[in-house]
Order: structure tokens, then C-alpha cells, then sequence
DNA sequence: TTATAATGCAACCTGGAGGTTGCATAACGT
DNA sequence: ACGTTATGCAACCTCCAGGTTGCATTATAA
């Protein structure tokens, strides 16, 4: 299952910053790290080992929500956040038509040069 | 030229955080657009058809250019800026990573229900 | 049923991001 | 030589991101 099958296809053509800044973030970055790993963790189990307080991680959590990245649901005493792939396949896609774009042009610009 | 020719390979393992904070802004994803789009732009040119001002471009540039995403050399009276490839691959080649590492979660736990 | 664990909510603090304006300076075109 | 263009620098302003602390609330374990 490559991440092809996951269709970030339809391209939604809302803005993909949101996203972006949303990994911005060291901190963020590293939950988005353990939680792509597999298992939902609890806000718990991802506040411990870190050095910030529960509050703080619990504000990166919903700041990663609100951009599609990770989505939480309430179970018992404990919500369990768990990894949301479509966003980050967005923006790959996103990067791969900015790549594409700069070697058209260079392509161009050697042609041209050759000529 | 497809962007593996330019390789991310070597994979410096500085932190990523900063290139998707860079990214993280609505402008400097425009800016990156036209700049990916071939020719080196002046500051002037740049700012021209956006409601900012000048300076306010011009900040946009410099953190852009911090993030190594850009880089501007003076040129007579204007500074001219151009796309670098090279943090774009860098960050695309991070998401792979977060990508295969849920694509493996998923298959275990496929394997695991079908057991 | 009682103590404890896991969160939610809200107020508050601080630093830096994103913008603007004003002034100084270097390059150009004529 | 002069007016104009393209920037650089710096001071300043406002607002929000990131963090913390304190208190209330809901499940659980014993």
C-alpha cells in the first residue's frame, strides 16, 4: 500500500499553508513522528518524555487537528489522537508541481543556451 | 531532469521544522511560485501586483532565504532573487519517510487482523 | 464511595512574526 | 550633474503562537 492508493488525487485547491505551518514546529513535528508510527496515543503518553507540560501538548495536538494532520476522539477518561495521512500527501503533491515547474524551466533555459 | 537528479540524498539531518515554517505563509507560497517558475525576480518585481509593501516582501525573501529555499544576490541597483530546489526535495523526501513509516503500520495491522 | 488519573477550560504572560513608515544610499538613464 | 529607481536599515505597532498555572470535571481502580 504506497501512498499512491491513498489518492491525495482530487486535489483540493484550498490553501495547503495551513498545513505547512502546522509542521513548522519541532515539537510538532515529532508527535506527527510517534503517531505516524502506528498506535493512537493518549495526550498522556505523548506529554510523557517531553519536556513541555500536558496544556502545551495538548495545543500542538489541536493545532495538527486543525490542519487535517491528526484527528482526536474521546474514549473513557482519555482522547486518543491518531496520524491523518490525506494532508501530508496534499502538500507532496503540492511540492512535486513546484519541482516540476523549476525543471521545465531549466530545461528550457539549457535548451535555449544550446541553441 | 526529475528531482531526483538533484539529490536530497546526502539527507543532512538538520531539523525540517524551519523549511515547512517557511512555508507556512500564503504570500511566501506565491513567492515561491513565480520564483519556481524560472527567472530570477527583483524585489520590485515581485512586490508589484501584491497589496504589501515593499518591505514587508522584502522579509518574506529574507526568511525564505533563511530557510535556504531562496537565495537573493545584489546585481547592480536590484537584488535578485532565485528558487533553490534543493530544501524542497529535502522536506518531500521527510514526508516519504512519515508516509512508508504509516503505510508498514497499517500492513502489520492488517497482517495482525487477518491472522 | 473515595482517591486518583486524564482531560478540558480559562486567564495570563512574553517574545517574535508580519506590517508599516521614514530616512539614507547606491545605481541608472538622460 | 540630476532626478528617479531599487534597496537597505531601523524604529515602532499589534496580534497571536507557545507556554504556564490553577481549577473544574469525568472516568477508573480499589
Amino acid at each position: 500500500m504506497s501512498s499512491n492508493t491513498r489518492s491525495a488525487g482530487a486535489a483540493r485547491r484550498r490553501s495547503r499553508a495551513p498545513v505547512f505551518a502546522a509542521l513548522g514546529d519541532e515539537m510538532r513535528l515529532l508527535l506527527v513522528a510517534k503517531l505516524s508510527s502506528g498506535q493512537p496515543h493518549s495526550i498522556s503518553q505523548l506529554t510523557k518524555g517531553s519536556s513541555l507540560t500536558r496544556q502545551a501538548i495538548t495545543k500542538h495536538l489541536r493545532v495538527l487537528e486543525g490542519a487535517g494532520i491528526v484527528h482526536g476522539v474521546r474514549t473513557g477518561r482519555e482522547s486518543l489522537f491518531e496520524f491523518d495521512p490525506a494532508p501530508l500527501d496534499e502538500i507532496k503533491e503540492y511540492l512535486d508541481l513546484v519541482s516540476a515547474q523549476w525543471d521545465r524551466a531549466l530545461a528550457r533555459l539549457k535548451s535555449f543556451v544550446e541553441d
